[in-house]
DNA sequence: TCTCCTGAGTCTACAATCCAGACTCAGAGG
DNA sequence: CCTCTGAGTCTGGATTGTAGACTCAGGAGA
């Protein structure tokens, strides 16, 4: 992404942006860090509140949120002879944020892990190693400088400069 | 991303994380949308403010953050006739964010816009649509059920079940 | 039966942030 | 000299966050 022109407003107010709608559901530290547990394949209110080390009613908070959202969602379940339990698992919502934290991850260990990346995925059937990109209908990589931002007319708002 | 298996606890701890550690630059609703704006091109102090509707003092403290981080610059600059003005400016770093954004972006686009999309990216020079995805090397998607997670060695945490 | 333990929370009192809105300050322009 | 603009800082009340104790229910073990 190259460095974009200077401008005095954004071209898409705040209420119809997708982006700012989705900040506002998950767009806060200790949600971010629940649903990262969540990926590891985290579910249990106990084991959220040790792995990250939340206070407790932030995290009742924060799931009460997600749920919510549709993001998670409070599931009653009982293993055999045991008493009943609650577990949080991840909707397919939820599940979808994936491919955002896979870039977040793939930002943090290039600009923040010195080169360094604890996590990486590839194919169980190939071994070829999976990355993020932004590509076109044939899979070909986007180059920085042949990306143009198109703006549905029914959304744009009056360009002031 | 398919459902992951049930674990107690992540196996990558959180000072190794380079996800989390990312989540401590910008995982905070202003700082985000502050970016979104940068993304859009804003760069001063008062568009951001007004955009945004930002409290102005928390304005200047996440623009501070953010500098201190790399992820913008503050820069004085000077238009012909005009006194100095003061520019924030995304680096490098943070342009690079573009690429989680612009996930991000399309996840709310399906699942918040009831799947309207204010903004698509497009090819200048082919008209084809670029989309985030998680490709292999030569550019093939990942299927959900074909992806693994590997963890390297010297960050995996014993794992306690 | 009585007691202990665990999972899943709630409650409380204190601390840290947030917020709206007023204020400051310097350099043009009229 | 007065006003405007950009780029902030300051203030004091309102909101959130926090650590840690407490609750409550259902097994398990003695």
């Amino acid at each position: 992404m190259a460095a974009p022109s200077l401008r005095r407003r954004s071209p898409v107010s705040l209420r119809d942006c997708n982006l700012s709608k989705s900040f506002e559901l998950i767009g806060d530290r200790w949600t971010l860090l629940i649903l990262r547990s969540a990926f590891w394949g985290l579910r249990r209110f106990d084991d959220f509140q040790a792995d990250i080390d939340v206070p407790r009613s932030v995290l009742s908070n924060r799931l009460a949120g997600l749920i919510e959202s549709g993001i998670m969602e409070r599931r009653e379940y009982r293993e055999a002879g045991q008493r009943a339990r609650v577990e949080y698992p991840l909707t397919r919502m939820g599940q979808a944020l994936g491919l955002p934290f896979m870039a977040m991850t793939a930002w943090g260990d290039k600009w923040l892990g010195g080169g360094t990346s604890p996590l990486t995925l590839r194919s169980k059937s190939t071994g070829q190693k999976f990355s993020v990109a932004l590509v076109d209908e044939g899979g070909r990589r986007a180059k920085g400088s042949d990306i143009e931002m198109v703006i549905a007319p029914r959304f744009e708002r009056k360009r002031r400069r």
